[in-house]
DNA sequence: GTCTATAGATAGATAGAC
DNA sequence: GTCTATCTATCTATAGAC
């Protein structure tokens, strides 16, 4: 079983991760697969479908790697954690090209709408740990505030990215943290 | 003086609007600003010249509306003035091409960073006034958690954006706000 | 200086060979 | 069922007409 498919969605996603949204096309992913072009569409006859199917695999793959960080024990290691990931720019960009995948192509809208809820669900989870008066927007605040963290990281590029990341993130957490119960 | 660079750039910032970084192209933006794409590239010779122009003027429009944003009085008309835009998905699309450009490009990439040390600054100076110790981390978590929720909303599209970031938005104002000094 | 015709490259999809 | 040759559309850039 040597599953072209497998190899085509590990292509797609390390073209997502190199190139971004703008970069991802058929020529580009099939070469990294070692196929043609021509021979990619029969196993995914459009673009689109590609997208769906490289989309499905990059989900699980953020979900686990948030499910990693999550392990963290204390709010200062989770921080870091978080703040790695963040200055992490392929994983960035795998996320924007979601985000403007969903915004473009409908099918993959249901797509990024279950990893956010995955997402949050698992910071809430998480925070509740913590403070059991954590509510769910505090979580999607921690996953907008990562998100945007991320975004302006990979734009700026700066040396000091994953320090600046990792007090905001500090500093939210435990805000969250040490909120009274309602 | 029919400044043809003048509706080109205008063009521009609508296709980056409508289509993202994705969809600027050459052959978008000569036919909604009236002339031929072969036309165009004799003011902008190639697409990164004019996604700079585009770009330079597209994030003096942003600055304007962050000071616009900013001129409310109270916390939640704040917040709830930001939440507004952080769903206004033409914004969105905007300031995410901006951000791929910047990491795609190096000529946006000092472009992006006057942007963000724009925002950052005004905001930094707006939360000041509501608590003298407010420090720059904090303004910078107010932008990243302004462009995250951007972000999700834009790929979730749900009904309920504009509220749940408002809410969200005004909790991390109010907490940045209450904090006693140092 | 202003504008266009055209070349050259790349993307996406399909019909059909094996 | 697998794979490729090929067509069409679209994009970027340049040489050159007026």
């Amino acid at each position: 079983m040597q599953d072209r498919r497998h190899d085509i969605i590990q292509a797609g996603i390390a073209t997502l991760r190199e190139h971004g949204y703008s970069g991802f096309t058929q020529p580009k992913v099939a070469s990294r697969a070692g196929l043609r072009q021509s021979h990619l569409t029969y196993y995914y006859p459009t673009r689109v479908d590609l997208l769906v199917a490289v989309g499905r695999a990059a989900i699980e793959g953020q979900l686990a790697a948030v499910d990693a960080v999550l392990t963290q024990a204390s709010l200062e290691t989770v921080a870091a954690a978080i703040a790695k990931v963040a200055v992490r720019h392929e994983t960035t960009r795998v996320i924007m090209a979601l985000a403007q995948a969903a915004d473009q192509e409908p099918p993959l809208r249901a797509l990024f709408l279950e990893l956010a809820d995955g997402i949050v669900s698992r910071a809430h989870f998480f925070l509740k740990a913590h403070n059991p008066a954590a509510t769910e927007a505090d979580a999607r605040l921690l996953h907008a505030l990562s998100v945007g963290l991320a975004v302006v990281d990979l734009a700026t590029g700066r040396e000091d990215g994953e320090s600046r990341a990792e007090s905001i993130l500090y500093s939210a957490l435990s805000t969250i943290s040490q909120r009274s119960g309602p």
